[in-house]
DNA sequence: CATGAATGAGAGTTCATTCAT
DNA sequence: GATGAATGAACTCTCATTCAT
């Protein structure tokens, strides 16, 4: 495959992400996303065989620039406490972010391939996540800001709050006011104050 | 329409929800139930008009039961962190329980029903469940079996994390290590230890 | 069939024919007539098998009423010329009803079940007012009311420009003014003016 | 849309002509079409959205045809009176073809979807027929052939004849020698025999 | 007689997928 | 590579008609 059909493949990810942002993954066809594309009903199956694989494309695309993020934030010189506090920030946006967000469709689409080994997307970013909360949290109990819990249990805990509330987002609704008293309450249960 | 009607219908809506249990909400076309009912095409017709008709009835029918699960569990004569253990358990229980449960269909309807006023079923049973554990903690600290926490921002922060642990197990999977780990912590957050 | 039935019959049929003036012919169903009436689905199988079977009865009892109309008309001691106006006033009447009126059901049906043999109702009724004029013009122009004309063309004319006005106000609309002018047109054409 | 595509679009209305023909508006599906046109189920989906549409279109394709015909034959160097009985022999003609006639379509249709405004299909071609006739007269009446009748209502007197003729002849029937009848009448009318 | 639940045929419509060009 | 017409399977939904009660 020449670069052309790279670029091609990346441009066809790009609008359907877009589609998929839009409709989740269950309610996106082949056809909507020929017709977001604005290219023909066989070109797409040069490219791709089915929404899943298109799906599992764009979420690849989305691993890479996310890790991007994860790291630029880690980078960052400051204590535990200010990184965690800085994470949550990033996930309250994400959060209240109605647009843009591929939530439903990653939802949609693990609720019917949930996986069955142990590497697969959504697990190991949310371990991924788990563990670098893990790391700050040790370091901040080791350095004496945070109380001595358990660095594993909690941090787990806090990215099954954010799991929680991001469902929750997206099927009951929830306010900013009330993920900052979340996290509040995520962030008192850490911090020593004096 | 008659009792015979009625007691149809409620045939319908046990075997629908099996269907759903199956095949989560989106997947469910009438041709399914139709044929999970053994009636004809138009038969199910005389009943309901849609599958959305039909879930909603499903989780009607299952509101009331769960109505009466926490009913019975509250009557119990016990201290507040032993009432609260219970409910933990009784989470548990559904959490890993892998078939006869309704998780995947009701996101994917709600998903896509995302309700807009304040009242609606989601919303309403989160809300519930949240008030009641609200007052057990609340009753907890007044007793002193409890911190002094915030009653109404811990006992959501319970229902995020459950609420996260519940889309894990659907998405990702999850372990009855894991949903120890967590209900200890919780637990700990709250009883203070002599 | 006891009397009871007779009654229910032309019950059915009275409401029927309301379902016809309202939707046509071919747009009526059993179940429109079933709702229409109030009864059960089956009930409605007891008098009638079909849709058609309704219709033609509908017209029976039509045909009954109208036969009184035009006879009431004929008894009055009057000049042909007056009498023919006189119908032809009725007759605009009938054609300007925007409701309450079977034209374009009785239109459908025939459509459908154009009639092979000479006996039918349609054709009967309109060799019947064929006729009915015919006679009129005979003695208009015996008695030196009207010009000499052919008496069967011309009330079969009469009879065709009135059906062609009948089908244009039930497909592209038609004005008083314009029936007031064809009828006048008829009338000149007909009466010796001194 | 391709040339390729335009040529199926005609096949089809050709092929959607005979049906509508054969089984008038209201009976014809879209199975029917596809089942005449030998393509499949989907393929007619291509073209056309629904019978409506397709009949409209078929419509379309009549009166470009129709057009033409009037335009030859008042090119002809003759008196008023020899076109306008050139006129009622095509009519005749029409009138009695059992076949190949959308008549009885027409008036299914425009029964159900009766026009609003004034542009629409069916009155514009009865008001043109009426404007052209109109002229002849005129002419005859200017140049002494035809009696000094009003040139507008006799026009429309004679469309009214022909439309109730053309009614008549499918729900009851006509003949060849009552068209002729009706015609002599009406040029007897018009023309001053010497 | 009367009811109305039940059946099943049939129409409409949408898409994934293929394939000749 | 790219196109887009074509196919056919699958679903939705509506009624005429029957039949047990």
């Amino acid at each position: 495959m020449g670069e052309k059909s790279i670029q091609k493949k990346e441009y066809i990810l790009t609008v359907a992400r877009e589609v998929f942002i839009e409709k989740g993954y269950k309610n996106v066809t082949m056809k909507d996303i020929v017709e977001a594309c604005n290219i023909s009903r066989g070109g797409l199956y040069l490219y791709f065989e089915s929404t899943k694989e298109i799906f599992l494309n764009v979420l690849q695309m989305e691993a890479q620039e996310t890790d991007d993020v994860f790291a630029s934030e880690i980078t960052e010189e400051a204590g535990a406490g200010d990184i965690l506090a800085l994470f949550l920030k990033e996930q309250k946006k994400e959060l209240l972010r109605k647009k843009n967000n591929l939530t439903v469709a990653i939802y949609e689409y693990f609720f019917e391939n949930k996986p069955k080994g142990k590497a697969n997307l959504i697990r190991t970013q949310f371990e991924e996540a788990v563990s670098i909360i893990e790391q700050l949290i040790r370091a901040g109990v080791e350095n004496g800001e945070f109380y001595n819990v358990d660095p594993e249990v909690t941090a787990r805990n806090i990215m099954y709050v954010i799991e929680g509330m991001k469902v929750a987002s997206k099927t009951m609704g929830i306010t900013g006011e009330i993920v900052d008293q979340q996290f509040l309450h995520i962030m008192q249960g850490l911090i020593i104050e004096e």
